[in-house]
DNA sequence: TAGTGGTCTAGACCACAGG
DNA sequence: CTGTGGTCTAGACCACTAT
């Protein structure tokens, strides 16, 4: 059979995990690797390319491809919606609105979100339960300078974020992941007590250079992100 | 000039973005892209590849490429070398040995990395600092089954990471990201408060299916992860 | 300046899964 | 069965940068 990228990817892998080729070792260049393996360059090219990407080993032109010293500087998170995570384990999931008012966008979220002066904005609370426990809660601000729809809509039954990645087409993210502690309100929410910690992820999104939303989602304590090489 | 796979992929998530192309939508196949584009079929495969391994669409064979109804499913965080983490932001990077202790591997860190029963460990607790305030403080176990050379390594002056990453090739690793509470000794080390809460990443580590490694890693409070789109 | 990776091409065959 | 993406090839030119 022919050979594939994936096998010299891990063939290459592989040599690397033995020690054979160690840590800061010059990796021999892509036309003699394709000698090796007999194959065309391009799939050597795949190869090392996806090997760079995963930070394995690090590429410059002309100086080569060396082993990287220091494995594993990337690692990749699945920040999924509420709902799949939930359903993926098999739990069953409800959600529920406990509060919605239209406010003044207060100085932090304006700082965060860069939103104009006495930007109006909808702030919703709300709760995400896996077969009836706590899941998660969801503090969730709308710009209604961007998106005035989200006044009139309805969220006892829709969550905001399906009702968001339904209305907003794409939009620019940054990602917060942080530790916190449940104070009273939230406490009585992930029926935990005030002081305990709390895992944190904060989302700011944007559409074509304009506040969105902000979201802030607090799980209760004991909850993980969790990845695996 | 030639057509380039990043052009076509930032045309295409252009056209996302202005929502020409809404969730759930079927793009044309890599074909008639290639021919609307003037290019070749692979450069076509290129871009909705990476835009696929984005999240932003979703590619099934026969089916067709569609644009993701939920975006933003992955997320990239760095998780960089202390030492790294600090310089590159300028500031000056200091390090320190605050104990160290042989012991038989605690229970809780056996169910861990499935250790032996009755295999010793080494832990060491450090302390990492940026312009002299806490930066983070590690919790380290190194198994002397895996290791037993580092029983008898000079911890005082190199950090155990970097030591790891100059001893022990390549491993399977697993990360965590949680929230805690700062204990009285832990508050001491970062100089908070008892009840604070810490950010904490814990990573444990094997080599060719034998446990190496286990270490937490406490941020002080305010410590945040981020990452953008 | 020369060596290395980065990318594109035109064509081919194949694996998978939808209809 | 057939359309779609997945991959490989052999060759070419280019961009960057170490020396």
């Amino acid at each position: 059979m022919r050979v594939t990228y994936k096998e010299i990817k891990s063939d290459i892998l592989a040599k690397i995990v033995k020690g054979e080729w160690a840590p800061g070792d010059l990796v021999p260049n892509e036309v003699d690797l394709a000698q090796s393996y007999n194959c065309a360059r391009a799939t050597v090219n795949r190869a090392m390319r996806e090997l760079s990407e995963d930070g394995i080993v690090e590429r410059r032109r002309k100086a080569g491809t060396r082993v990287r010293s220091s494995p594993l500087r990337k690692a990749r998170f699945d920040i999924p919606l509420v709902r799949d995570e939930v359903e993926e384990k098999g739990e069953t999931y409800r959600y529920a609105l406990t509060g919605s008012v239209v406010e003044i966008a207060p100085p932090w979220l304006r700082g965060q979100l860069q939103l104009p002066e006495a930007g109006k904005v909808l702030y919703l609370s709300c709760m995400h339960y896996a077969d009836d426990t706590p899941y998660g809660h969801e503090a969730r601000w709308i710009s209604l300078t961007a998106l005035p729809a989200a006044e009139t809509a309805d969220f006892t039954e829709i969550g905001p974020n399906e009702w968001l990645v339904a209305t907003v087409p794409f939009s620019e993210v940054e990602i917060n992941l942080s530790a916190g502690l449940a104070d009273r309100v939230l406490a009585d929410c992930l029926e935990c007590s005030p002081g305990d910690p709390v895992f944190t992820i904060e989302r700011a999104t944007w559409w074509k250079g304009q506040a969105v939303t902000y979201v802030r989602f607090s799980y209760p304590p004991g909850h993980r992100l969790t990845t695996r090489y």
